[in-house]
DNA sequence: TGTTAATGCTTGACATATAAAATATATAGT
DNA sequence: ACTATATATTTTATATGTCAAGCATTAACA
């Protein structure tokens, strides 16, 4: 969460990132505001729900969901680029995770640097309760928009990213 | 950042009708995850510019605009409410604001429960700074998307806002 | 082979987040 | 006025996040 440029005049409401902008120059900032308004809106949205609901956290939540869809584990480096933090960050997760017996941590045959984490037994229990409901959570979310804008969404989504990881990457 | 369900089958690609109804009902949270994909970039974007270019964070940064829309200053609660964070939060980053010289806290004549946080002379002259620097990269990221599918994308999330905002508050 | 560089992970220091408890002040209802 | 409750902020404990430094292992190559 957190961001970005109020230069724009604001609503008296609170609680947005974005505002009635007037002036055309800023089109890009605006979209942006509102994107992460969204954003924030659904991530603290599922935040409550799970610690309400399942006692757990979004990042425990992400890197299970990894783990649940590799089934020969993934390697520490790996879950760190899926779910776009650092390494460090990972390695904390994890822990707890495994702590709480829901993870384990095995060798890696081909390299002996590597970690190879896989969800445990419990570990599928949890995660399989969890997924259903969270599944729920965001189709209710996203339930105001119909077919088509959420195709068109999808489509300009997929654009923008696009564009984006290839000007990020460019520095 | 941090994500989430990563149970969409690969194989959903193909186009018999069961798999299009399973599509259906993973649609919403793909569009959530590819959504969440577009912020998580920007931010890291934003995040490490402010950092290697003015030696600030996004937080400070999403403060010092909030303030700076606002001659008079803004109580605590209403800065928490605005960035959307809790206010145990924006008493953390105003402390670091407050030794660095960029804020300061002030009485409410008002309610002497409430403090009025305002950017001193030295916080208005560096936001300035950052200010411009800030849209750029912005308008850069969304250089992908011409006039029309900006405005296409800004109508849609509008309406997902708008949606997801009631949805939130009726819990 | 032996040196060097790259890779995988952990650790430590610190910034940012939440939730919940503590404190102080305001406001409403009687 | 008196009490109860609500509001504004800070404090505390804990979880996430970054970055940079360190260790171990692997890969490249002279």
């Amino acid at each position: 969460m957190s961001l970005a440029d109020r230069r724009l005049p604001s609503s008296a409401t609170g609680g947005d990132f974005e505002t009635r902008a007037t002036e055309q120059h800023h089109e890009s900032l605006r979209l942006w505001l509102r994107m992460l308004t969204c954003s924030s809106l659904i991530e603290t949205h599922v935040r409550q729900r799970l610690q309400s609901q399942f006692n757990t956290t979004l990042p425990r939540f992400d890197l299970m969901a990894q783990l649940e869809r590799s089934p020969d584990g993934l390697k520490m480096g790996e879950l760190s680029r899926r779910m776009m933090v650092t390494g460090g960050n990972v390695t904390g997760i994890t822990d707890m995770l495994e702590n709480e017996g829901l993870v384990a941590r095995g060798a890696d045959l081909r390299d002996r640097r590597a970690l190879r984490v896989k969800l445990t037994r419990e570990g599928k229990r949890q995660f399989a309760r969890m997924a259903g409901a969270h599944e729920r959570w965001v189709t209710d979310l996203f339930g105001g928009l119909n077919a088509r804008a959420k195709s068109q969404l999808g489509t300009l989504l997929g654009q923008l990213k696009r564009h984006i990881a290839q000007r990020h990457s460019e520095r």
